[in-house]
DNA sequence: ATGGCTGGCGACGCCAGA
């Protein structure tokens, strides 16, 4: 019997790599997953730690912004081949959101969904107008005969089963109708959303805010997705949350997701 | 129904997050 070798992707809102770095290198040398989308850098081009990733292995693409947005794309042992940043569809879109690019033989866009919050309103209709702009690209990706995933922050609950309790989220922008139907849409162009795929009726967060022990209590919600499109779903293996860097101290509140995929 | 916490910025609170 031989045994399969996988592979490993995964998303991680870092909230800041600058307060994040050492949990970062801590992660990626416990879990060394071979190609990362990270979001919420919340630095500078110049302020972000390509020397310290390139010391524990990683090369990296990133699209930085000061204080604020701010996507990366590590690669264990190479850099990756960057095909894109920025989201097409609207050249006024200051926001680092949106970063693209092959490694190891996959095409990966890590993204960083605008969160919309409040709601209604300006931040709202950035948001809904940024998820046409991603279903545009999307569109075009998930019928790429290679295999593609399409990871990050998407600030979406897809369903009531993806928050620990969808009354105290109701007038959330992250739970809308709208941007539910928008996520759905985009799942209908044929991406498979990994993590429900794997759990099924099981319950599965990837984020827990700072409030009253919720990250203890697993009091989460679902907003961090890793879709493939059907070349890559073809080889998934496995998914899961790293759970335990959220409850280290000073922690993201977001945690790592992951999917694994086999090597072909 | 509300506010609770955190990082960045920059130097005391404010903005934004989700």
């Amino acid at each position: 019997m031989t045994r399969t070798k996988t592979f490993k992707i995964a998303t991680f809102n870092v909230n800041g790599i600058g307060a994040r770095l050492p949990h970062l290198l801590a992660w990626l040398a416990k879990e060394k997953p071979d190609v990362v989308a990270l979001q919420e850098l919340k630095a500078s081009d110049a302020a972000f730690p390509a020397a310290a990733l390139e010391d524990a292995g990683y090369g990296a693409v990133w699209h930085g912004q000061r204080s604020w947005n701010g996507v990366a794309l590590l690669a264990r042992g190479l850099i990756p081949i960057e095909s894109r940043r920025g989201l097409p569809g609207d050249p006024e879109d200051e926001q680092s959101r949106y970063i693209e690019a092959v490694a190891h033989g996959i095409v990966v866009a890590g993204i960083y969904l605008p969160n919309g919050n409040p709601q209604p309103g300006p931040k709202f209709d950035y948001k809904l107008k940024w998820m046409q702009r991603l279903s545009r690209r999307a569109k075009i990706l998930v019928a790429l005969p290679d295999p593609v995933a399409l990871v990050g922050d998407f600030n979406v609950i897809p369903t009531d089963e993806d928050v620990y309790d969808p009354k105290a989220w109701r007038k959330d922008a992250l739970i809308q109708p709208e941007v539910r139907d928008a996520y759905g849409r985009l799942l209908d162009q044929g991406w498979t959303d990994a993590l429900r795929k794997v759990y099924g009726d099981r319950r599965i967060y990837t984020f827990w805010d700072y409030f009253r022990q919720h990250a203890e209590r697993d009091r989460g919600l679902r907003i961090d997705h890793l879709l493939l499109n059907p070349a890559l779903t073809k080889r998934l293996q496995g998914a899961g949350v790293d759970r335990w860097v959220r409850l280290q101290e000073k922690a993201s509140d977001h945690a790592p997701a992951w999917v694994e995929v086999g090597l072909v």
